[in-house]
DNA sequence: GTTGCTAGTAATGTATACAAAACTGGCCAT
DNA sequence: ATGGCCAGTTTTGTATACATTACTAGCAAC
């Protein structure tokens, strides 16, 4: 769970966890390209830990589909195709629209709270004329972290982690423009308030189209492939 | 006994294979109750390996949520809840939903024909006075696999592996009467309709309505913890 | 009696050696 | 040439030993 969702290599984790950030960072960056083959071995030496972490970290990565595993049994790096692009963003708006639903029945006024303070810094993020993108992106994600914490479902939280690809969200936060963002922003302060008034299907609607909105806007970005 | 759900304890498969399996079998029949701890060194006594494809196993029966991690990193059996079962029903209704939805998009007619092949078997299994309830799982889990994989997408398949609980399922089929089941069987063959005509929104609301009767069907079967 | 520390114990995390399986290349037969 | 088979090599699978971390019990101080 201390996901260390990007590189950062945070010195103190697991050996494990270091091999998963690393390789999936491999992967992200395009330093592996789709199809090329992850050997143990070799990625043991690259981390600089033995075969054993690395295989946990392959095995979390086979799970989240960011490697497939060919018939002999060997890993090779998935490749995303536009179409997978789109199934994740599909997944992506039922469960997170779910988690809304359920958000929107269980939020407590300190949740709120919370929510509001961070929308708040994305909206400070964004009035500027140059946006702050990465500072956009750390709260976005914690918008929506606070929402799945609220939605209090453990199984929702695991089947979520594997599909929110941060590159992705990068992706197309970098393609929206102040009014993109500034949108963005008006989106999540509706589902605040469809929260407040604890209206389960507002908030699935609105967040259901938050996240289309955020598929069509990576089509956009994304040379069709 | 325990019913090895997937394809048994098949001798030839992995021992991390197996000890999925047995494990799997253990905290499914009851063996294993909410709370026990699953210390690896114990399991692979049990199972008769080493701790390496022990802790592959529990890894993924990690990942799959029938096994949370304590605080200080060990691992217990989960304990699930009426809630959690509902959780899990409605997550299904939403992610088969959408592959039945795939699924009447993609199908083809050599898929169709196994569609109706299958249940055909399941109307004869359900047909005559004692019903072979058995023979009726087996081939309703032959039927949806067929969708899944008809849908495909491997997101999805890999998404409601860890969901689809074949116990959940029995336990629910074993409450059925044989209207039931009979009913079960003309849903499947409203499915094969909707395939049919290509009606992704049919084939998905035949689908949910599915998957809910099955959680109705289930809280009526389990007295209320 | 309760709290806090400390040693001892038991569990998980990691490294490494060995076994088994799968890929690669070349050779031979057709 | 082409296809299939066999040996060598690479890669993953498994076992086991060691390191590290978390738990537990017992004692001491208050």
């Amino acid at each position: 769970m201390p996901d260390n969702t990007t590189s950062a290599s945070n010195a103190a984790a697991s050996a494990a966890d270091r091999a998963y950030a690393e390789i999936r960072g491999l992967i992200l960056a395009g330093d592996a390209s789709p199809g090329t083959p992850l050997r143990e071995e070799a990625l043991a030496d690259i981390v600089g830990v033995s075969r054993t972490p690395v295989r946990d970290a392959l095995r979390r990565l086979e799970v989240e589909l960011y490697a497939v595993r060919t018939p002999g049994g060997r890993l090779v790096v998935a490749d995303w195709d536009s179409d997978d692009v789109a199934e994740i963003f599909a997944l992506r708006a039922m469960l997170e629209g779910h988690a809304a639903a359920r958000a929107a029945r269980r939020a407590t006024p300190a949740q709120l709270a919370e929510l509001r303070h961070c929308n708040a810094a994305i909206e400070a993020a964004v009035a500027i004329e140059q946006p702050a993108v990465a500072r956009f992106l750390a709260e976005n994600r914690r918008f929506h972290d606070i929402i799945l914490s609220a939605s209090a479902s453990a199984r929702l939280s695991t089947m979520l982690a594997g599909l929110v690809e941060q590159p992705i969200v990068r992706r197309t936060a970098t393609r929206y423009d102040r009014a993109d963002l500034a949108r963005s922003a008006h989106e999540h302060s509706q589902l605040i308030q469809a929260f407040a008034a604890h209206d389960e299907d507002w908030a699935r609607a609105v967040m259901t189209a938050h996240i289309r909105r955020a598929l069509h806007a990576f089509q956009d970005a994304t040379p069709s492939k």
